[in-house]
DNA sequence: CATCTGACGACCG
DNA sequence: GCGGTCGCCAGAT
């Protein structure tokens, strides 16, 4: 195992609804080789272990894993609330950056606020 | 031990 | 916006 526990535990700490570039994740967690590391740990994503990998999109909110990871990556997404244009993620509304994880706490608490009910968590 | 293969991204035409 | 190329690195065969 590489030091790719800390990008597990980035990618747990994304909200719902929310995704994360493979560049940005490498960034987030310094990895060595980049991007393409990102792609590596999520391909190596041990499951079951609550890691939502589906939240990690390309470059451009493309997705671009394969078959059958495709089709349940939109579904899932999709059930998210994500803003799914055919195979990309509007990343105009959707990216979320490690770096603002208290600007977006701020968000989750008025999204929270706003419903003033128990949020149905999935996943 | 040598080689191949990929859940990437930046760049270029 | 789309497709081809290159660099990068770890795990699989």
């Amino acid at each position: 195992m590489g030091g790719w526990d800390s990008v597990y535990a980035l990618v747990k700490k994304i909200p719902r609804g929310k995704v994360l570039t493979y560049g940005a994740l490498a960034k987030a967690t310094s990895l060595p080789g980049g991007a393409r590391a990102a792609g590596r740990a999520m391909a190596a994503t041990p499951k079951g272990q609550g890691i939502p990998w589906h939240r990690v999109v390309g470059a451009a909110g493309k997705l671009l894993i394969r078959e059958p990871y495709a089709s349940l990556q939109k579904k899932l997404l999709a059930s998210e609330g994500a803003k799914l244009i055919e195979s990309r993620v509007d990343l105009k509304s959707c990216h979320w950056i490690a770096s603002s994880a208290r600007r977006a706490q701020a968000a989750s608490r008025v999204a929270r606020a706003r419903k003033r009910k128990p949020l149905r968590r999935r996943c």
